[in-house]
DNA sequence: TTTAATGTTCGATGATCTTAGAACTTTCGA
DNA sequence: TCGAAAGTTCTAAGATCATCGAACATTAAA
């Protein structure tokens, strides 16, 4: 069984978070997790390859923003919303916030 | 005498925001700009050359982060905090304040 | 024990980004 | 009028990034 690297709390990075952020198809990725909760990997409606969509979780994962759970063949994936809002007070929750409002405006 | 473009409140991007603060010199200049008001371009203690901090204003500028004012052969860096603000509301102000946080702890 | 499902990893390919130096523009003072 | 000051723009190099398809690994189910 592989083990997934996630920083630990105090070795997550403003700016890696930022970057994390700042690509349209993770915030989404990020937003949806955030509205449903804990959900595999593969029920996100992306138009991305299953290779680019791996790219991404990894990404988040070390960015410190995901938490990734092996259950079976399927990886669910969860926000660290108690690390993140302790390490960085209201910066996810503004985020998140912020980027549903945009998402009301322009929906899909 | 040159137009800086900026964009207008409503065209601001979240993403594009998020990807201009996610540079460490960029977030250092913001911070620095935040707490010792408008400043011009040329007092920032940055290990980089001229043409790299132009482009770094530049970006931030277009991104919506940055109003740039020119005065003589000086540009004046301000904050866009209230369109931000009014934008999307808090995420400026928590980037900061967590900016700063870390700052304390590894000064510089 | 196959087979299907779910992802990861490995190249490879464009695209974008960060950086710097050189040349240029504009403005203000001497 | 000339020169210094403050930035910008251009060009180029190297790094990083997003993307995909193909091959692979692991687990659950038939």
């Amino acid at each position: 069984m592989k083990i997934l690297y996630h920083p630990k709390k105090e070795d997550i990075h403003l700016t890696a978070v930022l970057a994390a952020l700042s690509d349209p198809i993770r915030i989404r990725l990020v937003l949806d997790i955030a509205k449903s909760g804990e959900r595999p990997c593969g029920t996100f409606e992306q138009p991305v390859a299953k290779s680019t969509m791996s790219h991404h979780v990894r990404t988040l994962r070390e960015a410190g923003v995901l938490n990734v759970r092996v259950q079976g063949t399927q990886h669910l994936l969860s926000l660290r919303s108690e690390d993140l809002e302790e390490r960085f007070p209201g910066v996810l929750s503004s985020i998140l916030k912020a980027a549903e409002a945009l998402e009301r405006e322009a929906p899909r």
